[in-house]
DNA sequence: GCCAACGTTGGC
DNA sequence: GCCAACGTTGGC
């Protein structure tokens, strides 16, 4: 954990890009947001900021961590150019994923934006949320 | 597959 | 500029 650094969450239907598909990619360009305030987000990322990759729908777990390696820039996809798209490349594999449910059920993550606005498929995430999901992944990160 | 949540669109 | 209709997301 780096006190410099910022953590955010993303989602992605493992059907459509799954974390495996950013492995095997080796970085992706993290376009096609269309909602104001994940676009907030994205602008917030800084290189090097640390991701939690979740799978929404299929698994609804965490199963590994990105890192950002391209700040925020015009999304190619959006034709009104007011949306942003960032790079990510692939951090870590969880050693063990963590179920919506497990971190439902956490009182430590009770305040997670993700339970606040679970549409949103960008939201930060707080150091400690970061350190707990990690720690219940049984990874080291 | 259903449907609640909620952001966006467009007629007025 | 309101708000009903519509579309999308994502948990269940």
């Amino acid at each position: 954990m780096d006190a410099t650094r910022s953590y955010w969450l993303v989602k992605s239907e493992p059907s459509k890009y799954s974390f495996g598909d950013l492995v095997l990619d080796g970085r992706t360009i993290w376009d096609g947001v269309r909602n104001a305030q994940a676009a907030i987000y994205l602008r917030a990322m800084r290189l090097g900021d640390e991701v939690l990759y979740y799978h929404s729908r299929e698994d609804l777990s965490v199963v590994g961590t990105a890192i950002v390696t391209r700040e925020s820039f015009t999304d190619p996809s959006d034709a009104t150019g007011r949306f942003v798209a960032v790079e990510l490349s692939p951090g870590e594999s969880l050693n063990q994923p963590v179920s919506l449910r497990a971190m439902k059920e956490n009182p430590a993550l009770a305040d997670m934006i993700m339970f606040r606005q679970f549409r949103l498929s960008v939201t930060p995430v707080t150091a400690e949320e970061w350190r707990v999901i990690l720690a219940m992944s049984n990874s080291e990160v």
